[in-house]
DNA sequence: GCAAGGTC
């Protein structure tokens, strides 16, 4: 066998997967000298029409191969005007940290040796963009080497095998709005961390030997918790009155809720009553009895895991997503950073189900399905074309996983059962009645089938109290009607899955970062955590804290000034960066383009933000030392 | 001593 294919994967559990599919378990594992993740498999494989027969290594990276940074001479934070650091020279090179070198040695000796590159790394951007750093390395070793890419969602045998006989090419469009991306990133977030970190530290002493640093997703991050942090405070209560109407029968109490509400005026409510009291009798003008259901949730992505396990299990994202890996690389749960929440038609659903027989809690459940009540679960809106929803790949027993462990794996398999199974259904009342001028309604709820609830422990759903029977068009007198005088409350301080949700909303950091974003605004002493409650249903509250709403502060008095008020603590800026980036992908764009349309943009802000420095150096005094004495 | 994105 004369002709060898060199296929590299992002991560080494692909290549693994992707070997062992190919090879039909039968490759040989040999280790690569200076990283233990990375193995070399070896084995035969026909790809058929393009290549034939052909001798076949499959290694991986580790995630990107290569980063980018600024030449020597800029290296030093004094070593130049952090301004300049929009037109620096930089350059990529292999990381040296964590056993990169090796990697890349590995891909270009094999490369060496080989007629062609085929490229393994997931489809989405960031894995286009591995790619081309992968051909790169490649090309280093053998100039004239040919690259295709595999086009493949998941690591079920019969896809991969079909990927590996219809290579395609590379996205070039795709690899270089990452580029852009990273160029943008260092550039825009060293300038601004080196400007305000040296401007800063000057002023406070509780700033010394402090690194204040900004980035295009922390600070939106940071935005969002200071803006629900003023909300609080500058909220003020407002005392409203509703009506509300009462009847006894059948000895059930029914309370009827005002259309309207509330209103914000005594006076006009008062009157409304008493226009009520004169009609003296009500009349039912709707009984609606219907069929209803609650849904069984979506597939798992990795957003929802972080805001339901951020509810439900007590973990913040950062431990919810530390453990899952844990899970996954033990190959408990399928991938656990995937946007997609559909299943996709080839997976046996049906065998994963099965896996779970053994289990105590839910065995019994899981049989259920089989026997009969298993429904192919509902599709999102969402695929990333990379990685299926989160899954559990096999059963394990509770004894040999961690506490936090079994938690994560619980809530996934649970889920995973859930999904497969029933909506629940029931059956509603409404009871609609008119009372001089104003309309009330009751509503009533009784829980017919469980279904999926009762495998998800985490939804509630229960019926209420049973309605009396009412008749359309009949007329009665009101136990009690009556006004009832309340204040409006003030919203709570975030908490992480509300924060969670509006940079997913917003799309800010990835799902994979998300967590990050938020422990790094942390790390910086942006925000700190509070307890609000106690005990079993407390909830983490983020509150920022001084330091974090100066930044806020004064960062909008700098910008408040310019045309189109650019703010850096909005997700704006962000949002922008992502459509350019989105304009490569479509090709109407250039990387150049976007490289330089951001930079005019971000210096326009840097520049002003100079001009303007005593700003924020005033709202730091005025947090940190003003009120820090009082 | 800076970013965000991959992944371990």
């Amino acid at each position: 066998m004369a002709r060898k294919i060199l296929c590299v994967a992002e991560k080494p559990a692909i290549a693994r997967a992707v070997a062992t599919h190919l090879s039909g378990g039968s490759m040989q594992t040999h280790s690569i000298r200076g990283n233990q993740f990375v193995k070399n498999y070896e084995f035969d494989f026909n790809f058929g029409g393009i290549w034939g027969s052909c001798s076949v290594t499959m290694t991986s990276v580790v995630g990107h191969l290569t980063g980018l940074d600024f030449e020597r001479q800029y290296k030093g934070w004094l070593s130049c005007p952090p301004g300049s650091l929009f037109e620096a020279p930089v350059h990529e090179s292999v990381d040296n940290v964590r056993d990169k070198l090796p990697i890349a040695e590995n891909i270009k000796n094999q490369a060496r040796y080989s007629k062609a590159l085929f490229i393994w790394t997931d489809c989405d951007r960031e894995g286009e963009h591995i790619g081309s750093e992968v051909r790169h390395q490649a090309r280093s070793g053998n100039s004239r080497i040919e690259v295709k890419r595999a086009k493949f969602s998941n690591t079920e045998r019969a896809h991969v095998l079909r990927a590996a006989r219809e290579p395609i090419e590379l996205d070039e469009y795709q690899a270089n709005a990452v580029a852009a991306r990273i160029e943008l990133d260092l550039r825009i977030g060293a300038a601004f961390t080196r400007l305000q970190t040296l401007q800063l530290q000057a002023v406070v002493a509780a700033l010394k030997e402090r690194v204040i640093s900004y980035g295009s997703c922390q600070f939106p991050t940071l935005g969002f918790v200071v803006d629900r942090y003023l909300r609080v405070q500058n909220f003020k209560p407002e005392t409203f009155w509703s009506i509300k109407v009462m009847l006894n029968r059948e000895g059930k109490k029914v309370n009827f809720l005002w259309k309207r509400v509330h209103l914000f005026d005594r006076a006009a409510v008062t009157m409304m009553l008493e226009r009520c009291l004169l009609a003296k009798q009500t009349k039912v003008t709707k009984v609606n009895q219907k069929p209803t259901s609650k849904w069984r949730p979506l597939p798992l992505t990795t957003v929802d895991l972080q805001m339901m396990g951020s509810r439900f299990l007590r973990l913040d994202s950062q431990t919810i997503m530390k453990v899952a890996e844990a899970l996954y690389t033990k190959g408990y749960i399928s991938y656990p950073r995937t946007e997609t929440d559909q299943f996709d038609k080839a997976i046996d659903l049906k065998k994963l189900v099965e896996k779970q027989l053994p289990d105590n809690s839910w065995g019994q459940y899981a049989q259920g399905l089989l026997d009969g009540n298993f429904r192919t679960p509902r599709a999102g809106r969402h695929n990333d074309k990379a990685h299926p929803p989160i899954h559990p790949v096999c059963w394990v027993s509770p004894n040999s996983l961690a506490a936090n462990e079994r938690k994560v794996y619980e809530f996934v398999v649970r889920r995973f059962l859930a999904c497969c199974s029933d909506d629940a259904k029931g059956q509603s009342t409404e009871i609609e009645i008119q009372y001089g001028e104003e309309m009330f309604h009751a509503n009533g709820l009784i829980v017919l089938e469980r279904n999926y609830l009762d495998v998800y422990v985490y939804d509630k759903w229960e019926s209420s109290q049973q309605l009396p029977k009412f008749e359309r068009g009949e007329l009665f007198e009101p136990t009690e009607a009556n006004i009832s005088e309340g204040k409006t409350a003030a919203p709570n301080y975030l908490t992480e899955p509300e924060l969670i949700g509006l940079m997913d909303a917003n799309g800010i950091g990835t799902d994979a970062t998300m967590a990050e974003h938020i422990a790094k605004i942390k790390e910086r002493e942006y925000v700190a955590t509070r307890a609000r409650g106690s005990g079993r249903s407390a909830v983490q509250e983020l509150i920022p804290t001084r330091l974090g709403v100066a930044l806020v502060e004064g960062y909008d008095n700098v910008v408040s000034g310019l045309p189109n008020s650019v703010s850096l603590s909005k997700p704006f800026l962000r949002k922008e960066m992502e459509l350019r980036m989105m304009e490569i992908c479509s090709g109407t764009k250039t990387r150049q383009d976007v490289v330089q349309e951001s930079l005019d943009m971000y210096r326009d802000v840097f520049i002003h933000t100079q001009r303007r420095i005593e700003m924020l150096k005033a709202a730091c005094r005025k947090y940190l030392i003003e009120e820090a004495a009082s």
